[in-house]
DNA sequence: TTAAATGCAAATTATTTGCAGAAGC
DNA sequence: GCTTCTGCAAATAATTTGCATTTAA
């Protein structure tokens, strides 16, 4: 079975982040240019170092530095989302322009991140917040949990073989 | 007005934590004894570098290490917990005896934190959770908001006046 | 007695930052 | 031309770890 990734970027997507650089009155940079390229061309969730590299093959004089001063940029722009899973690095998740709502589970047998999205508890959450005296600016819903199917089976398509 | 913290630890929390102690064949120290001590004297969140002030007025030899040794067993005793409310130090917070499902939500004018429970929601993780095929372990919810009050009157009780 | 626990100081590691040169507008 | 942006390398800072010594059981 072959999986297709997307491996460019959505033109709405292009359109949008190159706005937002405009209007902030930042300068449009290759090696810029070539960190929103690697950005947002992929489905899944990368750390500063993976953004890196993945820049890299784009424009290979971008350095760390620029990614890490350019990731806060794109939170800023609202397109990108900074993913807090309690590891040593922090994840950056592009899919927050299809699905701005979404929610995490981590598999604690193998560390697959699921996402989903819930209307309910997204309300109850708003309903809570304004009963407290607050309006809610960033939410963060995260789940660890256990692999049924590897409980019951033994077996999980996803749960690496050895490690 | 004068506010009153709890400045001792509950008899029946002192009796979980060196039952565990001794379930887990560690052994008891002074300096253990102190930290445990500073843990959970206070209802409020601390780092581990408060955690270290507070056990040396306890026991003036603990150490920075011996800290950061222990407080991963506190946690996994279950009596303390873990908090990653996304500054560059961890929080723990002893409150999960009393209120184990207990949520935070953070004022993002005075840096407040507000622990709430909510029934339902947690009720509505399990289900999600349940659908995707897996069982919860751990949850986590935060919520980052802005002070209603002080949006309406300009003035809240908890925002220091000038920072 | 013996394995576990401790303090110290050095190591680790993601992220940030100062600075001098390069480049966008 | 002026300011922003960049790469480099050094700094930062919470946490971890190696090791020699102490201590609980």
């Amino acid at each position: 079975m072959i999986l297709w990734y997307v491996e460019w970027m959505e033109p709405a997507v292009r359109e949008r982040i190159y706005e937002f650089i405009q209007a902030r009155g930042l300068r449009r940079t290759s090696q810029r240019d070539a960190i929103i390229e690697a950005a947002f061309s992929h489905a899944d969730h990368y750390t500063a170092e993976e953004l890196l590299v993945r820049a890299r093959a784009v424009e290979p004089s971008v350095s760390r530095a620029t990614v890490y001063r350019t990731l806060p940029l794109l939170v800023e722009s609202g397109l990108l989302k900074e993913l807090d899973l309690g590891k040593d690095q922090m994840l950056y998740d592009p899919n927050y322009i299809d699905h701005p709502r979404h929610s995490h589970l981590i598999c604690l047998d193998c560390s697959r991140i699921v996402e989903f999205e819930d209307r309910n508890i997204d309300t109850l959450e708003n309903c809570i917040t304004k009963r407290l005296g607050f309006s809610p600016a960033k939410k963060l819903t995260r789940i660890d949990a256990s692999c049924d199917e590897l409980r019951r089976s033994g077996f999980c398509a996803h749960k690496p073989v050895s490690v």
